[in-house]
DNA sequence: CTTTTGTGCTAACGATTGTTAGCGTAATTT
DNA sequence: AAATTACGCTAACAATCGTTAGCACAAAAG
């Protein structure tokens, strides 16, 4: 066939793990195949193991690459002198930004983690579990100083979460509104939910 | 290794079809075989095919189920004479029930269905499109009645729907609230949310 | 009791899976 | 120009997949 086109300054290997994620949000991490993947990377099968290790090497770069951003934007907000609703605000911008730009990526990783092999599924689960921990604290935070409404921290924290992975539709739906418009209805509906 | 074992008046087929329920949601679709689904129902992989036609059989089942409830449910609320919060208040209320007392399959329904094979991919889709436009409706509804805020009713009615599938976060966490208690926090942030 | 139907089994099929071995050649380095 | 490394290919592997054929026996119907 012919070699791995690439561009700018990122490797072969980078050409890979991008088109994994589009094949994986497409089709699922089960139901992909490496035989696909080569095919849309524009090369046989076995030569992509020159690059990568495993199949589910390319999984667990995705996920920990989308995970580790996360934690870092968390790191942040919690260093900032802010409101709860400001921190959860910039929170849910960050969340909503990474969903609109880096949809296959974030995709993958929230629907696709169960696939992945220890130990870093242990560790994937810790960190979800270690991140939501975080931001409920926010939450609880803003109750006691009477922002927020008087609610369990650990549904809201859920809700937050699912509500923007639900944007995953919009991605799908054929008359979009824009990005800019889809980010302010989200946070008027989710901060107004919280709202005292 | 023996038969199938029925209790109440449920065929043998109603016992695959909820042990596939199971076993798909646990593992997925397509990475759950017909080989495990036997051992759990206790009996050789050629043997379920006693009683289905085929694995996919089993998916499209499951999902229609749960779409065919979902309609029927949005046909008995367009016909009550109620405001447009009351109706989504419903709605909202018998959504989170399902997915607190019919996790499974709802949960399938949510996650697998694009694993389902022409045509029912296409019906499922578009029995699905029909279902949330009638929800935007009800919402958009509310704006013009000046119960509800002034949002893009697609964006709610996807952020209802896909916090109601974070509840599988729920199912999942070791120290949950209880059913009632986590129904009441939805309903408070959500339709908090959209009132004006 | 005899017949028919339902339900299970073993064995096997063709297809597809991820991955490795071994080899040739293009690109890069010396 | 020579040597080395990077990267692609074909062929093949063992495992697993959904599903079918053919047969045995138990349950239900006559």
């Amino acid at each position: 066939m012919g070699r791995i086109k690439t561009e700018n300054n990122s490797s072969r290997k980078d050409v890979i793990i991008k088109s994994a994620a589009h094949l994986f949000r497409e089709k699922g991490y089960k139901a992909a195949s490496m035989r696909e993947l080569a095919e849309v990377v524009g090369v046989e099968a076995a030569s992509l193991y020159n690059h990568i290790r495993s199949k589910s090497e390319l999984l667990h770069l995705i996920c920990f690459d989308v995970a580790n951003r996360y934690t870092v934007m968390m790191d942040e907000v919690e260093a900032e002198k802010n409101s709860s609703l400001q921190k959860i605000e910039k929170l849910l911008r960050f969340l909503i930004g990474g969903m609109i730009n880096n949809f296959e990526e974030v995709y993958v990783s929230d629907r696709e983690w169960k696939y992945l092999a220890e130990p870093y599924l242990s560790n994937f689960q810790a960190q979800r579990r270690a991140y939501r921990k975080r931001f409920a604290n926010i939450i609880e935070d803003g109750i006691k100083k009477k922002e927020i409404k008087k609610i369990d921290a650990t549904t809201a924290v859920l809700i937050m979460l699912h509500a923007i992975s639900g944007i995953e539709s919009w991605h799908r739906s054929k008359q979009k509104i824009n990005g800019k418009e889809l980010e302010e209805n989200m946070i008027t509906i989710l901060v107004g939910g919280l709202k005292k």
